[in-house]
RNA sequence: GCGUCGUUAGCUCAAUGGUAGAGCAGCGGACUCUUAAUCCGUUGGUUGUGGGUUCAAGUCCCUCACGACGCACCA
């Protein structure tokens, strides 16, 4: 029997040992749960900055304060303990020696990789020539109570990482710095658009129709309403409105709700920005769309060149442009008529040996044959314009040809990114385009929205040429921080709940 | 929703149908500049769930749960 009990290692007997050495803490007068704060000097990436030009076995001279959690640590003898302390920013190695720390050396015994702990000490330089905090005092902020995954292999199961995301997280360093690179990216782009006068809104998530895409929404209700909601499957609708209302050049970065399909690429939830600008169109949108993306890169350490999923990605502007019949033409061999005319295009689908729905629309047609025989090309940033009207039923005509409009599609690595046009503002071209969605939604099309009339109603006021985006953010942090799933650049992910026995 | 593969100690992984193992972590010991510290000793298992086949199942068959990947839906 020793001190803090005699254990196996099952899992209770791994969490009762560190339970024994809490109590022994607490004993001794060191509650670690009784501390409120501790004052740190600076965080650990600072402490390494200001220590950076320390030569071996030098010592600064001076005491800092720093906190964190304990990695691994490794006992030399009785007298002598290394360890990792990390925190948010870095990590840098503590130094415990006996002699130094007097009667608080005592504590040292009873540290547990993963405690949370604040240290005092004098930065020094060890003679393997790794900064180190000769540690003076030390004290137990919280004692971590269960057993942390394998220091070198860390947490792989993926079930158990993303339900834990919180020991993945301290673990798995690579994790935690890509969330925080999701967060550099996202207020890069704030910052950008803030600057040029954009304004940010926010539009409600709850809504009676879910318009502005085609998409299954979800389904909840309200209490006090007694009425059936819908959470958003696109902000596209409220944001023209407040064009209408006069906010000239609006933006939102918001949470998007689709109830389809969960892979790699689409989560039910998801990270949308999009974006209105009065008085511009599709070109100005294009020109925007660039400088959002070059941004969102330079936030990600991303250069001019990019290795994404074994490809190499340029991201040197300007990035390329292809007219959608033009890439259709020339990739996958169709016509104009192939694709516009209705009975051509479902014989071409036949002829290239895609697979369709019965039900499936002209418009679904077209889109699978883009994806099958086109998109595999679009590796490079790649702006795909000016798709048939027949795709886009909120964009307007382009008006050298009324089957097409002014739109583009932004792919990266063969993904879809960003989505963008200039707005139809004729109330009776989107009356009667609703119209039609109406009737495939009669026809017994689930996808087709449900028109949103007061939509059309808004646009009777008087939207002013108006060029607009949408970007999925998800998919474009997935890229920048070279992750395969965007479960990656989410920190908690969708996951079905574990039946309870 | 369909298909393929996976699930063994706290973690990472082994194990011809024939006594469930290792490394790490833990515990005990040695070691005063280590960094996957090292060395000696040692504890720890309802092999995801429920059935079946068999003298015998971690291993073969079926069910269910969860996960990964692919397909479908979608962005």
């Amino acid at each position: 029997m020793n001190k803090s009990g005699d254990v196996g290692a099952t899992e209770a007997e791994l969490i009762r040992a560190r339970r024994n050495k809490l109590e022994e803490l607490r004993s001794a007068g060191n509650d670690p749960y009784a501390h409120t704060k501790f004052e740190r000097t600076y965080p650990i990436v600072e402490a390494r900055l200001a220590h950076e030009k320390l030569a071996v076995g030098e010592h600064s001279g001076h005491s800092v304060a720093l906190a964190g959690r304990l990695q691994p640590l490794r006992r030399m003898g009785k007298k002598i303990v290394f360890a990792d302390l990390a925190d948010q920013s870095a990590r840098i190695q503590l130094y415990f020696r006996a002699e130094q720390m007097g009667d608080g050396f005592a504590l040292v015994d009873l540290l547990d990789r993963g405690d949370l702990v604040g240290v005092r000490g004098e930065p020094f330089r060890t003679k393997t020539g790794e900064l180190t905090i000769a540690v003076k005092e030390a004290v137990v902020l919280a004692k971590s109570l269960r057993p942390l995954p394998e220091k070198w292999h860390g947490l792989v199961d993926p079930a158990a990482r993303y339900r834990h995301r919180y020991v993945d997280l301290m673990v798995n360093r690579p994790v935690l710095d890509t969330m925080l690179t999701r967060s550099r990216i996202i207020a890069a782009l704030r910052r950008y658009l803030d600057e040029r006068g954009y304004v940010e809104v926010e539009t409600p998530t709850l809504l009676t129709i879910a318009g502005g895409a085609n998409a299954r929404p979800f389904a909840t209700h309200s209490h006090a309403l007694d009425i059936p909601l819908q959470l958003r499957i696109a902000t596209e609708l409220n944001l023209k409105r407040c064009v209408v209302g006069g906010i000239e050049k609006v933006y939102e970065i918001g949470r998007t709700f689709r109830n389809e399909g969960i892979d790699r690429t689409h989560n039910p939830e998801f990270t949308m920005l999009e974006l209105y600008e009065a008085y511009t169109d599709v070109e100005g949108i294009l020109q925007l769309c660039e400088g959002m993306v070059l941004t969102a890169a330079h936030a990600a350490g991303v250069g001019a060149k990019h290795e994404y999923d074994g490809k190499d990605l340029s991201f040197a502007p300007p990035f390329a442009r292809v007219r959608y019949l033009d890439a259709l033409a020339s990739w996958g061999g169709l016509s104009r008529d192939d694709v516009l005319d209705e009975s051509k295009a479902r014989a071409a689908a036949k002829r290239l040996k895609i697979e369709l729905e019965p039900g499936a629309s002209h418009g679904h047609v077209v889109d699978k044959i883009f994806e099958e025989t086109v998109q595999p090309h679009l590796v490079n940033p790649t702006f795909v314009t000016d798709q048939p009207v027949l795709l886009s039923p909120l964009a307007k005509r382009r008006r050298d040809d009324a089957q097409l409009v002014e739109r583009f599609e932004l792919f990266i690595s063969n993904m879809e990114i960003a989505n963008a046009f200039s707005e139809l503002n004729d109330p009776d071209d989107q009356r009667e385009r609703f119209a039609a969605q109406a009737r495939e939604r009669a026809a017994g099309d689930a996808e087709a929205p449900e028109p949103d009339w007061d939509y059309v109603h808004a646009l009777e006021y008087g939207l002013p040429p108006t060029g607009g985006i949408g970007v999925g953010l998800d998919r474009l942090i997935m890229i920048l921080t070279s992750q395969g799933s965007l479960r990656d650049v989410l920190l908690f992910p969708m996951q079905k709940p574990e039946e309870r026995a």
